[in-house]
DNA sequence: TTGAAAGCGTTACCAG
DNA sequence: CTGGTAACGCTTTCAA
């Protein structure tokens, strides 16, 4: 004795003795209609059972499906273990919720740095937000492209047709790098975040780094070399405390007139990392060696250091985000931006050790 | 000079010379195509550059979207900072990715514990689970049961009309508290997860606790106190670790004669703040106090210690969300699973001291 | 203010 | 193996 099969909007109409047209225009809400009629329409809904104008065949005529995608470069658990990756989501559902719009997770896997063409051919999709990945030489682009989905890509890269949202990666090393170089430091590290996603980690030869995908990290490069020139850089594999304290036992378990007094680290989760290197090996922060990172992340286990690092404004990226998908469904072509960083001096920085 | 419109099957269907159906065939796969056909078909779509089938138009025929959502009970910053939610997201999506299946992010705010029904009324829907909220009182289970889409129920409620995954609470608490009664401890305190989302905090009052809105959470207490009779229970804000450490300094900062000799806490995130607030007050875990977790989360942070937690296998638990949401999607009603827990004792449990 | 009719882009069924 | 035709459930002119 259950429902037959759900109501649809000629149903109810039908119920209520009116042209499925007039109940469309009431469930669409700000039209003209006469209150009685309106009144029948919804109470013969209410009798029905009928849940509202089915999503999907809204969508066809609207050609809109309140579905922006966000393409995930690797698999949730890494992406997500990063506390800016989701505050950046974070602040795009913030802008698109309220407008009825939702974010589709299109995450890749171990294998694959972004989701397969059929996983994207089979979902509706109103705009996509590139959030991990560096895309460009990307299949899933082209479809999207030919199908018209608008893109908006995150921290890079930078193409026409795309709208781009980033932060200034080069400035704000900059500016964390002058700070180290006033207190003395000369002989500094950088350990990078992953060049690409092929799992290689280690010293940077220059064929390598001609290769890097990520515009963001390349940045975060050069403004330290701005400063300093050339620096050693160390890979990472991943964007993981682990991979940091690899990093930091590679660069720091030397002579100590072979050490770097600094080492600055591409974010804070892998500065985290170097910080236990450190401690593993029994070197002080910032009395032996001065540790800085790069997002100015909330890790609420890092105290009592205070980690010395450049802030980016992450929510607000994500927001920023979110009003450029908005504009772009709206068919509108709204500009790249870029946001400001500044840089929070803590407690892991100091003079540089004399030697 | 831009394409007049976007192609559809039609116009390849026309430029190759065939019926629409037929071009419908070639586009589906598997069907009974000659070749010859099916390469004029082709050709002709790459020609226009057509991308494909429209999801939405093939969704309204085939009743099925290729979207899931995931009910979230706060903003996503909050749920994410927990490694379990996300590990859970992570098997699901692990699963219905390859089928072309995508997750829908549908978090509440800072104020509604879930979506809006606007949120929901405008997005495709296949299935829904329900993540991270109690549901139980909430509109939107009621929109959703209207408009047919099923229901997983990730730890609770059960309902009828819902399918329900979840993990052995009650047996993994009572196995962790008979671990502490064999060390001597007696004076045991809990530090609860959030009873209802309302940003309550303290200990908690009967009152209180006849009110509790999730399962888990009252089945871990139980568990507890099935051992011990009854204990008391401090009742947290949030899942977070600053939270477990306010908790923590307001169970462990008394007397000695008053102090609990053992507290545990319903999730590892608090058991971290816990440890912070003992090492805060100059007590040594587990010499003065032990601590003990739940979930078996990965807390890369965590060492030196390791924590005595109950394991749960959230991946995999993720994954049976997983194939229930792909049962349900085609048609069949899977039965409710209840997984499999286990006792981790690491480091943070001892001897009760001896008073 | 309401109704009739024409799609939106596909797929499914039934002939041929 | 291929073509015609009828839905799928809704919105949107255009008339009345």
């Amino acid at each position: 004795m259950t429902d037959r099969s759900r109501p649809t909007l000629a149903t109810v109409a039908a119920r209520a003795e009116v042209a499925s047209s007039t109940a469309s225009l009431v469930f669409s809400g700000s039209a003209r209609v006469a209150p009685s009629t309106r009144e029948r329409v919804l109470a013969a809904a209410a009798e029905l059972g009928y849940a509202g104008p089915d999503p999907v065949a809204r969508s066809l005529r609207s050609r809109r499906s309140g579905v922006v995608g966000a393409v995930i470069g690797e698999r949730l658990a890494y992406a997500f273990s990063d506390p800016v990756s989701v505050q950046l989501l974070d602040g795009v559902t913030e802008v698109l919720s309220p407008l009825g719009v939702g974010l589709l997770l299109l995450p890749g896997d171990a294998d694959r740095h972004g989701p397969t063409l059929a996983q994207l051919a089979h979902v509706p999709l109103d705009a996509v937000v590139y959030a991990t990945c560096g895309l460009e030489d990307d299949p899933a682009l082209e479809h999207l492209q030919r199908r018209g989905v608008p893109i908006v890509a995150v921290d890079g890269p930078r193409l026409d047709d795309l709208v781009f949202v980033g932060i200034q990666d080069r400035r704000g090393t900059v500016e964390l790098t002058r700070h180290l170089t006033d207190l003395g430091h000369r002989r500094v590290a950088v350990v990078a975040l992953p060049l690409r996603l092929d799992g290689t980690r280690g010293p940077v030869t220059p064929e390598r780094r001609a290769r890097v995908h990520f515009l963001d990290v390349r940045e975060r490069a050069l403004g330290v070399e701005e400063v300093l020139g050339p620096v050693p850089l160390w890979e990472t594999a991943a964007n993981a405390v682990e991979e940091g304290e690899r990093a930091g036992r590679a660069l720091l378990d030397v002579p100590a007139d072979e050490r770097p007094t600094a080492v600055v680290a591409q974010s804070d989760i892998l500065a985290a990392g170097v910080l236990r290197a450190a401690e593993a090996l029994g070197l002080r922060v910032p009395e032996d060696v001065s540790v800085a990172g790069f997002d100015g992340a909330e890790l609420p286990w890092l105290p009592p250091v205070r980690l010395t690092t450049v802030v980016q404004p992450t929510t607000e990226k994500g927001r920023v985000v979110g009003r450029a998908v908005t504009d772009l469904v709206a068919g509108r072509r709204p500009d790249d931006v870029v946001l400001d960083v500044h840089l929070s001096v803590g407690t892991t920085t100091g003079p540089a050790p004399r030697s």
